[in-house]
DNA sequence: GATACCGGTATCCTTTTGGATAGTAGTATC
DNA sequence: GATACTACTATCCAAAAGGATACCGGTATC
């Protein structure tokens, strides 16, 4: 048998590291939680008007993922008592700290996107 | 009917960030994908070594993720003429533009896992 | 001969995700 | 009176993600 090195450092901080993105993930995982961030960064929004940001999204689905984000103190609901209700999403400062990420993944989405472009323009056509 | 600023400057440029994480997450989604790619940050591995470093993902699910990423050029995966073969999977320098956003997300995860700890520690305990 | 390691596949199943479609109460508009 | 808007909910369904379990051929080890 072996001796493992259970502890490597490099293993270590390596696992930490896998965690910490993991816990990352447990809260912004899935197609639509940092678009929907995206879409109230320049203030609150109403319901019809963030569906019509992200469009295709069914108000089913953004019902649910706002109160995802809701629970997870991302975003706050307010409701005005006018006539009839007007109901606003807004940002939370929490959300905020989301800010290094999303940014990161903007920025390379950007790039991605130009690569797929580019190498389509290189390869023959297939029908 | 009110008039609607359809190209409002900020709007345009919210959508094109919208597009772009779109774009990111559509390659990187997933509870597997990222942490899989940390896994390998410090090295190749073999196959069992990453299942190991993943520590509860099935052989099944780790080959599929293997394919996707290999598929997006994220990781290569070397076959040695060893008798039995020997399997190893690298990281692609197309990888290491992701840098950026995996140091976000462990740095924001990192935290998001303390202010969940603490938060813990002043509720009251449900039974 | 039994067991263990390697690099996976095969099969089956459950859960989650996401979507399509329709509908609701209330107001306002044409 | 018909239609449209808001902020949703209800129902049903398809697809994808993820997982449990078992297994394979080959080698090596005990």
């Amino acid at each position: 048998m072996m001796i493992q090195y259970k502890t490597k450092p490099t293993a270590e901080a390596c696992l930490a590291s896998i965690n910490a993105v993991r816990d990352a993930l447990y809260v912004l995982n899935g197609k639509w939680k940092m678009p929907l961030i995206i879409a109230l960064v320049n203030g609150p929004k109403r319901f019809k008007d963030i569906q019509r940001s992200l469009q295709d999204i069914t108000p089913k689905v953004l019902s649910k993922e706002l109160r995802d984000l809701e629970m997870n103190e991302f975003v706050e609901r307010k409701v005005f008592d006018t006539v009839p209700v007007t109901v606003l999403y807004e940002l939370t400062p929490y959300a905020d700290t989301l800010g290094p990420i999303l940014e990161a993944l903007r920025a390379w989405g950007t790039e991605h996107r130009q690569r797929i472009v580019e190498s389509r323009r290189s390869e023959p056509v297939a029908v």
